[in-house]
DNA sequence: CTTATAAAAGACCGTTCGGTCTATTTTTTA
DNA sequence: TAAAAAATAGACCGAACGGTCTTTTATAAG
């Protein structure tokens, strides 16, 4: 890894939280430089605009999200406890790190009139969680721990929109009261479709 | 009312859905300007800032869409009708005029980390439109449509958060797939906890 | 250690930002 | 319709914006 590689590493991971939390257009590059202790040269140095380095922050996001998401499942060998490691992985993480909240909710609503690249990025997060959740359940009919009748990608439907609902309320309430509400309803409904 | 009267009210309508697509950052005078035709001397005449319009642009989005909620459900006598009014009205207005979506969403996830008076007012704005669905369900218990076992307060926050959810889905992806299958999903739920 | 190369500093650029203020126009009142 | 009052135009302001470019500093190769 070079010097430069390093840098546009480091610059990504401080900028990420700033965009995060007060959007693109509410980011400036002396933001960025003022977190970062770089000057102009610096970044520019390493990135081509203001717009590169909030793509690859929302990157950086998402994949950290993505793997601290598969982290969280580890270890977990029916897909019921996978899907109760990812609620409770939501659940928790909210106000953990004060980080800005879900890349997905922030980077989609700024973007969808605004930001055809980042929009599109954010449509293929939306279908890889999604996804995600949906191969689960079907994993979990294979084995018979969920019956054909649990419509998966419905569910991950549901699962995913609460979620994301959930996320917005709880950020501007400043608590986790409907997180934990959400995270219930979803369990107790896996539970009544487990075998 | 005064001319300045209808003037303020003129700039609010016309900044509303900008600000509601671009968000307060990325909204500027000028934006607004060239939106009502006016010059600057007829802005700040009848404003103090541009945040002033934003907070005012805010209040109008949600007023408004107060109003077409309650008048959707205008002549529906019994507690599922007008739930079933309240999810096809939100179903059939995402894309009907193109104002930027959902005002509680858009400056919600904009203010949540950014600005505490506009927090402030999404926060009220989810407690009336969690509220109103509850009481719809509460007002249906008093009658004997729904049983006493429906929890509305519950209910009443899955729905809201499913829709916001759709509508972040709806609008990264640009079509109404995501918000069809999560209204047919509440409106299923809806009808299983029928009497 | 010297030298070629890569990376970062920061002065500088034109533009746009939100906002002010006076001159002018429009509206209202008498 | 004339005078007073209210409302708007638009020139102007300093600051901040994103971005460029030359100079300086740090890194890496021989």
């Amino acid at each position: 890894m070079t010097k430069a590689e390093r840098t546009r590493q480091f610059i990504i991971e401080q900028a990420a939280p700033i965009f995060n939390k007060k959007g693109i257009a509410g980011t400036s590059m002396s933001d960025i430089m003022e977190a970062t202790k770089l000057a102009k040269g610096g970044l520019y140095g390493n990135f081509e605009s203001k717009e590169e380095i909030s793509l690859e922050a929302y990157k950086y996001l998402t994949d950290t999200l993505n793997n601290e998401i598969v982290k969280s499942m580890e270890g977990e060998a029916t897909a019921k406890g996978k899907l109760f490691a990812l609620l409770n992985f939501y659940e928790n993480r909210l106000f953990k790190n004060n980080n800005g909240g879900c890349p997905i909710l922030n980077f989609g609503t700024e973007a969808d009139d605004t930001n055809p690249l980042i929009k599109q990025k954010v449509n293929e997060s939306i279908n890889r969680f999604q996804g995600r959740i949906a191969n689960i359940i079907k994993g979990g009919q294979e084995t018979g721990e969920f019956p054909k009748t649990f419509d998966a990608d419905m569910f991950a439907v549901k699962m995913f929109t609460m979620i994301e609902g959930a996320i917005l309320i709880s950020k501007v309430q400043n608590n986790s009261k409907h997180m934990h509400l959400v995270i219930g309803m979803l369990k107790v409904e896996i539970e009544q479709n487990s075998n």
